[in-house]
DNA sequence: CCCTATGATTCGCC
DNA sequence: GGCGAATCATAGGG
């Protein structure tokens, strides 16, 4: 139907026919397009339009208009782009930084998840937490994202309909380009105004989730049987120099399942505590070296070049045993396991105080204490 | 609710 | 950076 049925004479545009134009021969073919026109439009406002458009006079007024414009308008594009605002920064960096901004990866180690300080890959009490933790925020990004995706469509749209409108108008009133390219940015700044909003909302979500998470970490519990006894153990059995490597303490966060700093953490209060009461950790003492001499002592005894330390509390013993007899009775029974290999007692402090694990370490404990402990505890 | 135990944090020192 | 010491904050038992 719409296959032209007769040759039209070349016409530089169909306005140019305006229906009031002198009757010719052709005028019946110039109506005939003009009603195809309107007919495939049938929109009367179109043809308004379009006979507007036709108008004589319209170039002249639309020139005149243009510069009168030209002259009154003031300049609209003076504030072309905000300064990069800081706070906006801010927020970009910080949903970065959260791993919100980027798409979703579900793989392992894909976005920054909170490493876990065990190499070792132990069943960390955290986990849960972390996988909470985690999912709460997958969707926050979700829903930032497909916000955000919202947003942006509503944008595009917007902007399209307006320089659609705008372009159309332009035909009757005197738009610049530079007018259109205007009211673009602006209808971009507005939404990214919105969009502002929406990160700094899913901001203080994250922000929320994160320190409910952190609380939540922060909460004390208290070590499991199995990781307060590897703990205590080996500082039974170490008494003399409880000072783990790093490998040791690797080791020992494996075997408990907690981290390498909760092991110094655990390390460091163990040490304060006994040395500041060590009458009351006797009985813990004598269990735990009792446990572990039926351990230690055989496997030392079997395979390392250790030998058994003469009970001699004073050589041995780890702390201030400024006073209390029956504490150093405790102590020498303690102090037994602690090898001095060579004969080199580790810590003849006079003001028996633990020797600094710096001094102490390398010189004269590593055979010692690290093999023991490996060959103790690596099966 | 109080008290103790205990894991974590902070600060100063070396 | 690791440690001791003090302290905080919570769990858990009575």
């Amino acid at each position: 139907m719409a296959a032209p049925l007769r040759p039209v004479p070349p016409q530089p545009a169909p306005r140019r026919s305006p229906p009031t134009a002198p009757l010719g021969h052709d005028t019946s073919d110039v109506l005939q397009q003009i009603m195809a026109i309107t007919d495939q439009s049938l929109d009367e406002a179109q043809a308004r339009k379009h006979a507007l458009n036709c108008h004589r006079m319209k170039s002249a007024l639309f020139s005149v208009l243009s510069e009168i414009k030209g002259k009154t308008a003031v300049s609209v594009q003076t504030q072309e782009e905000d300064p990069p605002d800081a706070q906006l920064l801010r927020l970009d960096n910080m949903l970065l930084a959260e791993g919100v901004s980027r798409p979703e990866k579900r793989g392992r180690g894909g976005a920054a998840a909170g490493s876990t300080a065990t190499p070792g890959g132990c069943p960390n009490d955290n986990s849960i937490e972390h996988s909470d933790y985690r999912a709460k925020l997958s969707q926050i990004r979700q829903i930032y994202h497909s916000e955000l995706e919202k947003y942006e469509q509503a944008c595009r749209e917007f902007t399209t309909h307006v320089t659609n409108l705008l372009r159309e108008q332009s035909r009757v009133r005197p738009v610049s380009s530079g007018e259109i390219e205007h009211m673009v940015s602006t209808i971009h700044s507005k939404f990214s105004a919105i969009q502002r909003q929406l990160k700094q909302s899913t901001c203080e979500a994250v922000m929320t989730l994160r320190s409910r998470f952190l609380d939540a970490r922060r909460k004390r519990r208290n070590f499991s049987k199995q990781a307060t006894e590897v703990l205590n153990e080996y500082f039974y059995s170490h008494l003399s120099n409880p000072y783990p490597s790093e490998e040791t303490k690797e080791e020992l966060a494996r075997k408990g399942g907690i981290t390498v700093s909760q092991v110094s953490n655990w390390f460091g209060n163990k040490r304060i505590r006994y040395k500041k009461n060590t009458g009351k950790f006797q009985e813990e003492a004598t269990m735990y070296t009792g446990k572990t001499s039926t351990v230690t002592k055989t496997r030392v005894s079997g395979g390392q070049t250790s030998c058994q330390s003469t009970p001699s509390p004073d050589s041995c013993g780890p702390f201030p045993l400024t006073s209390g007899s029956d504490m150093v009775l405790t102590l020498r029974t303690l102090a037994f396991l602690q090898p001095p290999p060579g004969g080199v007692c580790l810590q003849p402090l006079a003001h028996g105080s633990w020797q600094r694990a710096t001094t102490s370490q390398p010189s004269s404990s590593p055979a010692g204490d690290s093999g023991s402990f490996n060959s103790d505890a690596s099966d």
